[in-house]
DNA sequence: ATGAAAGCGCTAACAA
DNA sequence: TTGTTAGCGCTTTCAT
């Protein structure tokens, strides 16, 4: 049964039926419709017509004709992090100030997700594609070489892929941290980690045995644990590593930092008196509990708008050939948890 | 100058490419593709080109055919909001598990960015709307009945407007806390409300009022503020209520609950010994602080997760003309922060 | 200033 | 089984 001109797919006004009735040609209603040149009584009756029917051009079509979608995807492994709801906000600020809609995917950090993400860059439903893997493998870096359009990574990736990023220091953002902690007297820094296998949870590990050597201090396995970042896990292992009478926990992101101090709290350990506790990300839980947490920002807000910036930049000049990668520095940021130790501590 | 078939306009392959390729016709390109019916060779020339060209179908075009885009829209105030985040987790998962992508819209609680969204429905882009307005005026209203398309509503309205919805019980969710607390002992009770002019903020303050009723305890308003939901707000408004001293402070939501143990615990006030905090939302920052905060559970996740069912039942059945309307139960959850009184308190 | 028509990439009805 | 073609809604030449 063809279907008439006259009665679309859904009951929805298109330039069709404006046209018919406004009595002129379609291209004299994209033209209205696009402030382009026309006789007065044409833009009216044109105009009329539109609000009449409520009509709403369609997006999808206009998508097909011009190749854009002015939509931007940013996938990430999980929207519960403060950390990613801190670029979220970030990347949907600048997004929407250029004109773009956001698309978010939770990936779980599981690498077929992201994989599959990045493919589907090709189906053309964005525009370009913000993705914040936490662990890279080679998989990763073919499927970026090969991506179909603009991709920013908010993440480490080797020099010779390129691709633009923006990455936190988080080697010297665990450093900054480890040396507060040994100015304010702290001689046993114990070390909550996440993931072991990831490039955060290396780079943190990293810059913890450096600050060590050069405070110092010898690196001593027993006052390290690796789990996941989760305040639950944060809880478990700082519980796990009271015995080893630590006068301070140093976490590696700011939910296991606050599992931490509720294992401290629990064992009526006065905090930072008795043992001090600090975090990273400096995200919105570090002052929701009590104490307020001493923890390094490492610039998760800025990270996604810039990693936004060069998302749309690459948009305006899409051959441009220089990748481009910026670090946002660690910033410390004190607060009550890493006061000094009690004098008989 | 005119293009060649041959040559579209990013360089990506299309069913064009792969038909000249193979040397079939696009019908059968497209049949292959989509699994319908084709001689075994045929199928694997265009497998074959399909793979070397690294074809991936057009999802733009496909929509423009069929009407779909196979994405949902979520539009709510702030996804820096725990309460928000647990709905956007809960609509993705059952968003994904349904292959559709999910869009995300923060409005910042603007009632014109509201309406805009509403009304970009009718530019296709989303196959369906949630929406969760903390004001609901009449241009919403007005707004819902001409939506141009599926849209399930989170928050509550008027019974008379035939659209979805999930409400939250915010008025019984907040007599339940404050029967619990009056049954622990507390006699002073408090109330730290969000804004006065929303949906929320009315019916918690007016379960408060009634709970208060019930109890047999008189309703003092020097013992209630106004303010804004955000840990800042909670702990000034804590700050300027403790002159009344209270022996509990109920606070509309865990943000402000936080912020109000903050204010507590820096006056060296025990919680809950001296006065009682309890909050609303049991989000992820209930458990964050110490001690943990009883909360009234109001069923984000779970309204979340129902929006999205039902969104995507009126999506498969779009002319069922009885709109849904669930009510998700509220549920206390009783932790550390409500414990008994001291004796002498 | 306006209209006819091509074409964006795809699916599906129809013909062969 | 396969190819030709129309059409989704829009923008944009190219004629008029």
């Amino acid at each position: 049964m063809p279907r008439t001109a006259a009665s679309p797919q859904r009951g929805q006004p298109t330039i069709v039926s404006i046209a018919e009735r406004a009595g002129v040609s379609i291209a004299s209603v994209s033209r209205v419709l696009n402030g382009l040149g026309a006789r007065r009584d044409t833009v009216e009756r044109v105009e009329r017509a539109a609000a009449e029917l409520g009509y709403v051009p369609n997006a999808v079509a206009r998508s097909l004709k011009d190749g854009r979608t002015r939509q931007l995807t940013f996938a990430m492994p999980d929207i519960g992090n403060p950390v990613y709801v801190a670029m979220v906000r970030a990347i949907q600020s600048v997004a929407k100030a250029a004109g773009y809609r956001l698309l978010l995917h939770s990936t779980d950090a599981v690498v077929d997700d992201e994989l599959a993400v990045l493919r589907s860059l090709g189906d053309r439903t964005s525009d370009g594609l913000i993705i914040c893997p936490i662990r890279i493998t080679d998989a990763h870096i073919e499927a970026l070489r090969a991506a179909a359009g603009p991709v920013v990574v908010i993440g480490s990736l080797p020099d010779e892929v390129p691709v633009d990023s923006v990455r936190a220091d988080s080697v010297a953002g665990a450093s900054l941290a480890v040396h507060h902690l040994y100015e304010t007297g702290r001689r046993r820094i114990a070390f909550v980690n996440g993931p072991a296998d990831t490039v955060p949870g290396r780079n943190r590990h990293e810059g913890y045995r450096a600050a060590l050597a050069d405070c110092g201090l010898t690196y001593d396995p027993s006052l390290v644990v690796h789990t996941d970042f989760g305040i639950e896990s944060g809880a478990e292992a700082a519980e796990a590593l009271l015995h080893r009478s630590p006068d301070a926990v140093f976490c590696a992101n700011d939910q296991l930092a606050l599992g931490a101090a509720r294992a401290l709290h629990a064992r009526a350990l006065r905090i930072p008196e008795d043992v001090a506790v600090a975090g990273m990300d400096d995200s919105a839980l570090a002052q929701a509990g009590w104490p307020p947490l001493t923890s390094v920002d490492l610039g998760s807000t800025e990270r996604g708008r810039r990693a936004a910036e060069l998302l749309l930049e690459r948009l305006g000049a899409p051959d441009s050939p220089t990748p481009h990668t910026t670090t946002a520095p660690p910033r410390l940021v004190v607060r009550a948890s890493t006061g000094r130790a009690a004098p008989d501590a």
